[in-house]
DNA sequence: GATGAAGAAGAAAATAATTTTCATCATTTT
DNA sequence: AAAATGATGAAAATTATTTTCTTCTTCATC
């Protein structure tokens, strides 16, 4: 079980009275609630059609008909297709313990390939290529991936920029501005660190853009471009693994985009840099 | 290819001429297609909104919100049915990038779970949870996962460390000696940088591990421990994508597996060092 | 070649669905 | 107990979809 249906379970109980109750119902009739009106499922689940709305947008959803897509799509796959994530214990066999990781990992991957939404991919590519300057943020293992990001843009000569140290992040968002961009990692969405500093930097002007978990919070709640990555279930030990993955994943396909929408201005750039490594390798005498 | 797309390309030819020119906009840009509401996509496709309409329902669908929903639902494919490795070109579709992508990640975490031999990592896990000291060695790309491993061995109390600057690894390497262990992380095998590092480590006593792409290097070549992620093939633009996701992953096998062979020893540690961060977040006031 | 029948297609009207606003009620805080 | 906050549904506003109606084209027949 994953993505939507999961953050459902999760967040359930953080919920209004009436939304637990249309969770409810969605969690128990699922493939019905897809073909429904919004009007019908009101209905249905003893709720009404402004709650179902509000629902679905407090969810982060575009409209009732993004949230009805992106469940349909997610219904389609059979269970049976793919074993879900699994958890690790102490005394395991090395073999069960890679077979386990892999099995998070890959389902990790399609199921954030598959809740990928590619306006909001575009938006972020066209956002980063337009960027005077790129602050990323992220503590910790997102720490890492803000890092990995910042690595891959500065290959095609971006301006970016990532600090591990809390105080910089909030220093350097404090200089952002209008045209600048931040992109704030966590996994959670509520670490307050990268918070603090992505709210800093949508005062200053900058445009703001979220890698986080699926569903509500507060980090992508700020945020003028939201991203998604698969979150493995709630309880599960050393989810961020999977999460990391996840995340690299989305920075993955977001350079690649951008390489590709602007092809002649970046490709050149990256194969200088390499050729660049070389010869400067060369030169210290190898 | 199955169901509605298939429909659409065999019925085409029989369809009325505005039909035909929106069925060829949907095979093409299905992907895009679910997306629009049935004005948008009127106008993407040049034809009028109650063309749609009808074109949906003498498909027999129920209304165009049924058409867009079971085109959705087929257009989420089973992992299996994903083809192999891709490259990416320039002026792709974003649908085609991160499909790509993502079938590169996939497979190449799979090929690496496949061939990884596990009285290596058995090995390594040893040398790890022996290690007096713990230094890791990687430039670039594959130091982030350096890093990444670092943060990891440091929360079960480990002394590890990493040097993103060459000169430091070396400075570091030299102070190593038995019953300490020096971990490469090289995506071809040969970066000069880690490997003088791992020579020099080597030379001092330190047990030797690697984390390279298949086949015969000099990095793997040098150490005691070899473990091996799976690389793209030969010639694939920006293979250290999914070198990256891989080594990561093989990370993580190690990681685990040393948590849970260890699990009395380490867990309470990595609880630990959770609770204690949330802990110092309160005192600032959080 | 004109005429009319049949059907394709878009504009506009009608309907339906969804979102937002607003008023009410319940709950919590002061 | 009063005020403030927030949840909720009714209704209004907005938006999306379908149907109707009209025009235009094509093609068969005279």
């Amino acid at each position: 079980m994953s993505g939507i249906l999961q953050a459902l379970r999760e967040q359930q109980h953080h919920m209004n009275p009436k939304e637990q109750i249309l969770a409810q119902f969605i969690l128990e009739h699922a493939h019905e609630a897809v073909h429904l009106s919004i009007t019908e499922l009101a209905g249905r689940s003893g709720t009404s059609a402004a709650t179902v709305s509000r629902f679905c947008r407090s969810l982060l959803f575009k409209s009732y008909g993004d949230f009805r897509m992106k469940l349909a799509a997610e219904l389609v796959q059979p269970v049976s297709a793919k074993p879900s994530y699994q958890d690790i214990v102490a005394g395991n066999t090395l073999h069960s313990i890679a077979q386990a990781i892999e099995t998070n990992h890959l389902r990790s991957i399609s199921d954030t390939t598959r809740q990928l939404d590619l306006t909001e991919v575009q938006r972020a590519v066209d956002a980063l290529h337009d960027a005077r300057r790129i602050d990323l943020y992220g503590m910790a293992t997102s720490g890492m991936v803000a890092y990995d990001c910042q690595q891959k843009l500065v290959r095609i000569g971006k301006m970016a920029q990532h600090w591990a140290d809390s105080h910089m992040q909030i220093t350097s968002a404090t200089s952002l501005g209008e045209g600048d961009v931040a992109f704030a990692f966590s996994y959670s969405g509520e670490t307050p660190e990268t918070l603090d500093a992505l709210l800093c930097a949508k005062e200053r002007g900058a445009t703001t853009i979220s890698l986080t978990k699926f569903g509500a919070n507060r980090i992508s709640q700020l945020a003028d471009i939201r991203l998604y990555a698969s979150s493995l279930e709630e309880g599960m030990r050393r989810g961020d693994m999977a999460s990391r993955i996840a995340q690299l994943h989305v920075v993955d396909i977001l350079f690649t985009a951008l390489l590709s929408l602007h092809f002649d201005d970046y490709v050149p750039l990256l194969e200088q840099s390499f050729q660049e490594v070389k010869k400067y390798r060369k030169e210290k005498g190898r």
